[in-house]
DNA sequence: GCTTTATATCTACAATGTAGAGTATTTAAG
DNA sequence: CTTAAATACTCTACATTGTAGATATAAAGC
């Protein structure tokens, strides 16, 4: 068992979440969305697709290829599924910085110019 | 305002997060020993200061050599601080992950076969 | 002086992040 | 039909971040 344990790179933790939280609906455009109105991030269609062939090769998640079902025209969509070992990385390194955030408590200034502590 | 605000890698938030928590006594070594500690983390000598030099490039940290004070023979020690855009840097990290960890739940098979949610 | 201990710098390469042009596929309009 | 529009994905290329280990510094103790 376990070959090396490797780290999710910060995007790629971004995109695995995106694809928990679409459920049955998560292909690229729809990560892509999603992440443009969640965390307000706006990724390139290149970095998108890039990153999820390199998740699949690594086999952090699965793909299937949908029928054609668009409204308007469009290609056929390849649908993405995060596998037990991507959600096992993702939960490591969900703790890992869990871990190191306690006990930890920044005090910045913050836009307003209110100090606050998180 | 705002230069073309990016992300800070996986590796840079462990390193920020390490620097907070050792507070004045975030030196190389000390950060080092705290990942391998806290997190279970062994990284090289070279990945350390590397990270540690960008991100001090980057104004995410700032650094102050200290005096040679060593009790047994030793190189002066190479303080570290988190600057308040490095701070605000790891926030905005954290919040996005917060964010897209809403609504998700994992459900894979841990370790000792039984299957949880988190 | 020479060895030991503690710490940092340098050099190099691998992995991840990022962009945008280009391609494919399907529907609607003319 | 033929073309335009819509939707989604593939390819190529380069920038940034991650990672390692050898090497250099510096002081303490013998």
């Amino acid at each position: 068992m376990s070959e090396k344990e490797k780290f999710l790179g910060e995007f790629e933790q971004c995109i695995l979440l995106s694809i928990l939280r679409l459920g049955e609906n998560a292909y690229g455009s729809s990560v892509r969305e999603l992440l443009s109105d969640v965390v307000n991030r706006e990724v390139s269609i290149g970095a998108l697709y890039t990153t999820l062939e390199r998740l699949e090769t690594k086999g952090m998640v699965s793909s299937r290829v949908g029928e054609a079902t668009a409204q308007r025209g469009g290609r056929a969509k390849k649908y993405f599924e995060v596998t037990a070992k991507g959600q096992q990385a993702l939960k490591r390194s969900k703790q890992a910085l869990e871990k190191l955030w306690k006990g930890v408590a920044l005090s910045v200034v913050i836009n307003d110019g209110i100090r606050q502590s998180c």
